[in-house]
DNA sequence: GCCTAACCGAGACGGTACGTCACGTCTTTTA
DNA sequence: TAAAAGACGTGACGTACCGTCTCGGTTAGGC
């Protein structure tokens, strides 16, 4: 799960000394404490949080391969559980989908770390990608579903585009996040942004 | 206008020798063509761009207070230019103040270019702050002319909200180039989604 | 005994891994083989120091604190070893005393390291203090014992300044040394020396 | 006379604005008051020198090609004027030569100068030549002189080395300049030093 | 009384070196 | 064998000077 397991290749039972858990834990929550305490994300270098975390540095290039790979681990764990759906309605569905954003729109701990690390993970294609495949991708596919679902028990129009429609859904939200991380967010702002989009969009509309 | 006037105070003539503009020019143009030629942005020191535009590295840091002010004037030379209004109506005002944006995600120079010094500048509070102040709440500002605009001449409902109906406007376009860098953008994406965006919303009805 | 041991302040068992010997004498052999080549000592930097040693700069940093610390050990790498002193008449020893200096004034890899990094030392006064105590200071305290020597066992008058006859010797040594650099050193240089000026100093004389 | 003549060559009279020469000596002024307040000597460089007379660089560099240039005509600024030769007995000439060496040795102004500017140019053979062609070898041809004329007027034995003997004379003043400069100079050093050399070498002595 | 060349101050320019810091790798000791 | 410690080669950081080069403005003759 974790990308924090790079023991070089081999089967049989492990060998020597069993690497740490606590110590695992112990650097992604110095990383934490260090972006919590308003350290700018290029001040976080690898010696810092070994030092932080009272390590050393190569227990941390044992685990990750460099800071990126570790940035996402520290980006995962604040990453909130993925929301319950209730099943009811497509309407409260995707309320549920858009909430949890909201509210880490608004959590000063997971604000302050997704709008740093979240900025510099881009710059790595590839530490992009693992993100998006295990975060980003999988919410997508479950606000497709729910659509789909939509227009199969007659609660949306069978001709609207559900690229398109996600992609209002989850904009706001991140115009919000990434163009003004300062904007006010109503507590009903997911059923707002619902509401608006689906608006004109039942079934029984021209 | 550009962050690169940083001439310690005095008011009266310039003395000593003139700042060359060519010297100026030549350093964004040299950070452009490192950007474009695929080297990441991390792999792009000061003391990499001095090399490349042929240049002291005293000569970019009597301009630029560090990487990041620089990136801000790369980025802004990179934006196009502010699109003309045809005034005619409403939706397609809204459309020509959105369709650069998606051009600009088409093309490989300012892409490659907006999506990793963006993200990059966001870590730089002060940075973001000049960048939105002087790019993007102008832009903001002219879409709310428009929308209210758009109530006075009946165009648009007047009980939505502007703010809002802003977000849902840029929000798909802005998931394309954050989330999904890779995804299409169809000729007629920002008439689908000015179009998606307005209807049932127009004032004759409910 | 070298300058080369500012390891941060600790009494326990080294920990961590021991700064390898190897380094620190590839380090003073590229000074030496700088000057060798006839590299000015105003060109050479540390920075090409290390160049040339294969070593990267933290590592000379890590034990000198700059250029002058650096040029102390290599100084005294090119110190002739402490004279043996014959010990059966005062003039012999004096001579023993006296032949290092002129020797070292003849050979070209001691010679040109002397005459310029001698110069250049001057202008740091603790780091001449420094030389002048391990390297001067004893020199000059054997003279005074051999002199003394001679004082009691008769080869030398008992009124005489210790401190003004130890100049006397070294003086001419200096002034060829210091002021002119190309004088020849004829091979009886230091006999020449110690009769010219024990000449007229011995007990049985006025 | 001095080095700050360099004007490019070409016959005819002077045309244009002449060079103040006012602005030359406040050059050489504001080196010596840097040296004076205890700025090392590493520490002042050509743009500081500027600053300090509060002249511009290249007026600096119109007059001399470099730093070690400009000290050399710093240094002569402080030489003391050759001395006047009783000329009476070779002693009192001789002493007469060595008292200004001793007397600079006590100035501090010159002493702080003469310490550390002296070193310094030694690095450079092109000055030192300069240095010594018009300051050292002057004073060495007339002791010379003054020791062959005592050999003339038998008050010097005829088959001392006369090089030897020179050495002999400023050796100790060299050395407490060199070696030693915090040693305290008795105010009939030159006299100790002459009666001592000439010891035994009255031309009545074996 | 202009003209013009060289001066002057200021400071930009392409460079090089400074001393520090972080990178990712590598020893070393201790557990 | 893992872990903490810290040395290692590499290379970027931002600063300071180097010696050269414009700038606008002065200051002398020579005409």
């Amino acid at each position: 799960m974790s990308l924090a397991d790079s023991r070089p290749g081999q089967a049989g039972p492990a060998r020597g000394r069993p690497r740490s858990e606590a110590v695992e834990r112990s650097i992604i929550e110095g990383v934490m404490k260090l972006l919590e305490d308003g350290v700018p994300l290029a001040d976080i270098s690898i010696e810092r949080v070994a030092r932080t975390a009272g390590v050393g540095k190569a227990t941390i290039y044992r685990r990750w391969s460099g800071k990126e790979e570790l940035f996402v681990d520290v980006l995962r764990a604040t990453e909130p559980p993925d929301p319950q759906l209730p099943g009811i309605s497509m309407r409260d569905d995707l309320i549920a989908l858009l909430e949890p954003l909201r509210r880490r729109g608004l959590a000063s701990r997971s604000s302050v770390i997704l709008h740093n690390v979240y900025a510099q993970m881009k710059s790595s294609p590839k530490v992009w990608a693992a993100y998006h495949a295990t975060v980003i991708a999988p919410r997508r596919r479950t606000t497709f579903e729910v659509l789909r679902r939509g227009q199969r028990d007659g609660e949306l129009r069978q001709d609207v585009d559900i690229e398109l429609l996600n992609d209002l859904f989850m904009g706001p939200m991140l115009v919000r996040a990434v163009l003004r991380p300062d904007a006010e967010l109503p507590e009903d702002l997911a059923a707002q942004i619902v509401d608006r989009v689906l608006e004109g969009l039942r079934p029984d509309q021209p």
